[in-house]
Order: C-alpha cells, then sequence, then structure tokens
DNA sequence: GTATATTGTTGACATATATCAACAATATAA
DNA sequence: TTATATTGTTGATATATGTCAACAATATAC
C-alpha cells in the first residue's frame, strides 16, 4: 500500500472540508459533531493522496481507520477464492468508507482501489468510536448512513440474481448517470472489465449487451464515454428482468 | 397481516424475555440497556404469535416496528420485480430484527414471513430511537449488529455471484446446520423450493445437487432431514466455486 | 379410509452466459 | 516516430442453469 502525503492539499485541507468530507448525500454525518470535536478531528486526520489504480485498503487487513473521499473516485472490490472479483459500490466525492465492519471484527471485509486519483482522509476508529460514545446523534448519523449502504447491497443483491444481463446493464447504466457521474454524456473512468465487475458478468458479455443498446438507440458509446438517450428504455429493460 | 395475541405467553414472557430477545449471538444489545429502560421496554412491547406461513410483516409498508424473535424460525424474503423470491436469511431464536433502513426510511425492504411458529415481541422504533439518543452504549451494539448483516449480505452476495450451484448449496447446508438448526442431522422446515431461494437458483436445479451430494456420499436426505456426512467436502466445494 | 392437493423428483430440451481465440483499437514506452 | 503493451471487440463454441412436462411421494381434507 504506497500512500503519498500531500502537504499543500492538506494545509488547505484544515479549514472546513472535513465537514463536507462527511457529508453523505442529504445526510451530513457532520452537523452532528460539536465544534471542539470537529478540531479535533481535524487536528487528528490524516490527508493522503493516491493515484489512480493504487489500493487505498486491501481486504482482510486490519482496519483502524475510516476514510473520508475529498475527491476523486474509488472502488469497492470483494475478492472472492477464485481471482473473481466483484465491484460492489463505487464512492466518489464526499463519501465515507467504514471497513465494512466497524466495531465489529476490525477487518477489512473488502478492497479499496483509486479509480482516478483520490484525494482522502483517513481518522483513527479510536476517534470515531469516542464520538459514537460521546455524541449520540453521530451514532443515528452513522447507523443511518449503515443502513443505506444495507439497502443498496440488498438491492443489488436481488438485481444481480434475479436479472437477466440487460437488465443489470441498465441498472449500471442508471446507477452511473444518476449516482456517481451525475452528468449525462458522462466519461467513464471505468475499463469495461470494471463495469463487467459490477454487474456480476463477463467483460464480453457487458461488451455485447452495451452493444445491443448503441444498436437500439438506447445510448451512444464515444471511446469512455456513455451518452444515454432513452433513459426511460433503460428504465423499462430494469424492470422487465 | 393476521397477527394473534398470545396473552398467556405474554405474562410469562414479562420477566427476562427481553434479555435474551436482545441476544443476538455473543453480543447482547440488552446488556447496555439500565433497568428502567427495559422495564419500559416491557411494559411497551407487544407479544405475538404468528403460524407457519404467515406474514409477520411485508415489504413497501411503513417500518414502525422492530421485531425480536423469542421462538421459531422466520425468512427474510425480498421480492423482486418477476414474482421471483430471494431469501436472504433466516432469524431463529433471540435473533433481533430491524426493518433493514431502520431511521432512514422507515420502511420495510423486504418480507418476513413465519417459517414455523413463531413468538416474537413487535418494539416501537420510537423507543428503540430513544434508547439510541439516550444510551450511546445501546446505540454501539445496534451499530455493530448492523455492520454483522451488513458482511453476512456481502459475503452473500459474493457466494451467489461468483459460485457454481454446488458451491452455493454447500454454503446453504453449511449455514443450516451450524447457524440455524446447531445440530447435525437437522430437519429443515424449509421447502426444497424454499432452500432453493435461499441460493438463487432453480428447485429442479437444487435438487439436482443435493442428489448429486447424496450419490457422492457427503449427504443423507431423509424426508426433510438432511445430515451432513462430510462437512469437509463441503468447505472444500464451497471453497473451489 | 379414499380423494385431492401440495410438494418432491426425474428426464429431455432450450437458452443465457461463459470461454476461448483471433484481431482491432487504443494507450504507453522507447 | 516506431515498437510494445494494454484494452476493447467480435465470432464460434462450450456449458451451466433454466424451462417444461410427466410422474412419484407425500400431506391434507373429506
Amino acid at each position: 500500500m504506497e500512500t503519498k502525503k500531500n502537504e499543500d492539499a492538506c494545509a488547505i485541507c484544515t479549514d472546513r472540508c472535513c465537514s463536507r468530507c462527511f457529508d453523505d448525500g442529504d445526510d451530513s454525518i457532520f452537523d452532528s459533531l460539536t465544534t471542539d470535536e470537529l478540531d479535533s478531528l481535524v487536528k487528528e486526520k490524516r490527508h493522503l493522496v493516491f493515484k489512480a489504480g493504487e489500493t487505498i485498503f486491501k481486504q482482510n487487513t486490519s482496519a483502524r481507520n475510516i476514510v473520508c473521499i475529498k475527491r476523486g473516485l474509488a472502488k469497492i472490490v470483494a475478492e472472492g477464492e477464485n481471482e473473481k472479483k466483484l465491484i460492489v459500490r463505487l464512492y466518489s466525492n464526499h463519501s465515507i468508507l467504514t471497513g465494512g465492519s466497524m466495531f465489529l471484527d476490525e477487518i477489512r471485509h473488502f478492497t479499496v482501489q483509486a479509480v482516478t486519483e483520490v484525494e482522502c482522509c483517513f481518522i483513527g476508529s479510536d476517534m470515531i468510536l469516542d464520538f459514537v460514545t460521546k455524541n449520540s446523534q453521530f451514532a443515528f448519523e452513522l447507523l443511518k448512513l449503515n443502513n443505506k449502504q444495507n439497502m443498496q447491497m440488498l438491492n443489488n443483491l436481488v438485481g444481480i440474481t434475479q436479472k437477466y444481463m440487460p437488465g443489470r446493464v441498465s441498472d449500471l447504466l442508471l446507477y452511473l448517470k444518476n449516482e456517481i457521474f451525475l452528468c449525462n454524456p458522462f466519461v467513464s473512468r471505468l475499463s469495461r472489465q470494471e463495469m463487467a465487475d459490477m454487474t456480476g458478468m463477463t467483460m464480453e458479455s457487458f461488451i455485447r449487451i452495451l452493444k445491443e443498446f448503441k444498436t437500439s438507440g438506447i445510448i451512444t458509446v464515444d471511446g469512455s464515454a456513455i451518452h444515454i438517450l432513452d433513459e426511460e428504455a433503460l428504465q423499462l429493460i430494469s424492470k422487465k428482468g
């Protein structure tokens, strides 16, 4: 695990970035911290930059940090027995990222890798534990975050087990557009292999479905840029299985 | 949703069952409650008995309770679009059961059905929320429980997406023996269809794999009783995919 | 008890998806 | 630039798994 400190960015970071780092969509875990708590957090945290491709942390290692992504895109990879990989989720700006079993066994149950360059902060789990113990509102927000991830995973599980490939690819494209890149012709920094790994299928199969969508006029593909022309069609395909 | 109050059992229940209801394996969430809190819990909770097959609660309805199973076996069913079902997990004695997205959207994201007769307690989420807010240790325990369920689901996801059918059946049999029934020739109250739904495959396929295991001498099957003769073999098959 | 419905079992067959191999298009390095 | 590696694409083929239909074995009702 190679890490490089970026002192400049860290200096900039000191002022208020932690508020954003803890901001996960609508719910801002940060809001629940007192000024004192936020201050001690800013002092404690370590600010790191990972290059594209670098491993941020590795499955089955000990987990004594949680990570807040300030900028960039990271992928959560569950590594199975036989070299197979499943990309469970992506994390982009302002995501908070626990080891998955925080306070339980303190072991990472998945690998996290930088897709693009990732700027992030590591916070010791002791401090988080301290907040949880002393600040019930923070604990509550963390509980909510956890529940949210739980539900996302459940949906994923149902989708991957019950849908045919076109439905799964639809789901992926909608996810990328609406939850990750947030713009329509989005330039995915993900390789075809990575996108296939998110849908639990082969790269070749993924490419074939993508081509079908292209010839049906549902999307346009220009290199790594994907343009969704007919979102309703994708939603329909997603529903039908 | 038909429910039948069982006043007798409820009377019995008043003394100390809640301590057990909140006991999920090693971690006892109950331990973190004060005597006063436990008392108010015992007063508030509603004790219910469901017959085998009855729906305890239904996906997409509002979730204003958590449920503690005192006795019996229940299944968590995620219902997909096209009639397909996936049984995510089983809950047996002393399991605590949230709607999946507690405090988040207060909507059940899965259906829960009684497999055998189920005796359980409903506790209003207001009370749980109150405990979370006032008792950080309780919040912490709930967080751990949540994390645990999260990890189980992740393992499930990886297993179902990456393993061939024999590996998945192995996983199921080991799960039933070691985590649910806790004895070796176990009499599964689950139908073949239900067991198939836990592995994301067809009933016919499930039966075929079971037969393979039988002819290989790994298991014996006598009606609904399954005897695992060679657990190591199952573990090996599980690993190999 | 017999009748009827439900659940389990097996076989023949269809098909979704993976595998393998060749090649095209990029990106990276020298 | 040219050379080399990586990534993407396509086709032919194999295979894991699903579908359908017939029948056996239970459980449930009458």
